[in-house]
DNA sequence: AGGGTTCGAGAACGTTCGTTCTTGACCGGG
DNA sequence: CCCGGTCAAGAACGAACGTTCTCGAACCCT
């Protein structure tokens, strides 16, 4: 009953992560949302309830759709060295990740429902790093060895957003030899 | 000739460094800023022009001040070891280049002269990591190893700022184990 | 066909934002 | 002594903020 709704709510979920993750929450406007989802103001507040509602559904979303995908996927295929080229190449070139960095630094603190969801993120880093890194990064190097890898991938990753630039490749093969990972174990030798 | 200043300069922009790294750059008001320096709104304008003039002034003492001295330190005394186990704890508890975490992941990305004190500032880092390391993180693990581990450095102080518990001090003593570092290297039993 | 309900469009709400202005107190040099 | 200049105090500015409201159009169900 009633008119059916003219947007697509996943789609504007999803552009909403985008605009979220480029200029942070605080730096995202209603307005900007408004304009860059195409969907009206009211409709907006009528389905996400407030602005933060319509962030923590697209920090749920950025987690579903692609980190835990994201993490499974480099957790079954591609060794430790594959795992951290991607990281330092921002796996895709897509936001990879860039909704969870901003959460993680900018709301996590002051905010426990987005400290959740954050928390949620970096756990299934930590598996996926620990499966891609196998038996020398997950078990050997401790009993938490695959959070100092994460944390690694974690830095890459927020070195690009800052705008810096990364690690050579051969460092990353040298990086992850150290480890044992798969396809680049042993000789670190600097090709380029 | 005039009236002479009442307040600190120092102080007030050591007091909005601290502001700005806890709540962010948007998240901070420049009414937040009066109450928590003290100092009053005109003089405020007189002495930095801006709100973006106080927070690259806050961001340059915190590089002067807090992160190239803390590099140095680390850089000529102690191992690896002993820099990973003081990035997991925060260093010594303060805010421990929280301002240069938050300005990397907001600001650096749209403000270029934000974006030019986080890369000097992450360029320091990387030279504090290589000279801890030593020959074994900063030769053998290829040109650029020491970003590498600076990247896990950085990954440690994120995943402590967002609130979710960092890896035991066995992981880390095993983790700079890898890279024969000072004072743990070889052995990594967990004691704990 | 018509009632009930939800939608999209946009004006408007009060608050807070960053910034500027006005006013009077204070201090050093002639 | 008093005058030029800098200071602190706070009101005030227009713009932007997040949120709410009003209104007519669109749609499903009976």
């Amino acid at each position: 009953m009633g008119r059916p709704r003219a947007f697509d709510e996943d789609r504007a979920v999803e552009t909403a992560a985008e605009l979220f993750a480029l200029r942070g929450y605080e730096g995202t406007s209603v307005d900007d949302l408004v304009t860059g989802l195409g969907v009206h103001r009211g409709s907006l507040y009528k389905v996400f309830g407030s602005k933060r509602g319509l962030y923590l559904a697209a920090l749920r979303r950025h987690l579903d759709q692609e980190v835990l995908p994201l993490a499974a996927a480099l957790g079954t295929a591609g060794g430790l060295a594959e795992l951290l080229v991607q990281a330092a190449a921002g796996f895709d070139g897509g936001p990879a990740g860039g909704l969870l960095l901003s959460a993680a630094v900018e709301r996590a603190g002051s905010d426990p429902e987005v400290g959740a969801l954050v928390a949620e993120g970096l756990a299934a880093l930590d598996t996926a790093v620990a499966r891609a890194a196998g038996p020398a990064g997950g078990e050997s190097a401790g009993p938490a060895g695959a959070e100092m890898l994460a944390a690694t991938v974690l830095g890459l990753r927020l070195r690009a957003r800052a705008g810096v630039g990364g690690p050579s490749a051969a460092s990353l093969l040298a990086f992850a030899g150290r480890f044992g990972g798969t396809g680049a174990a042993g000789g670190a030798e600097p090709t380029g």
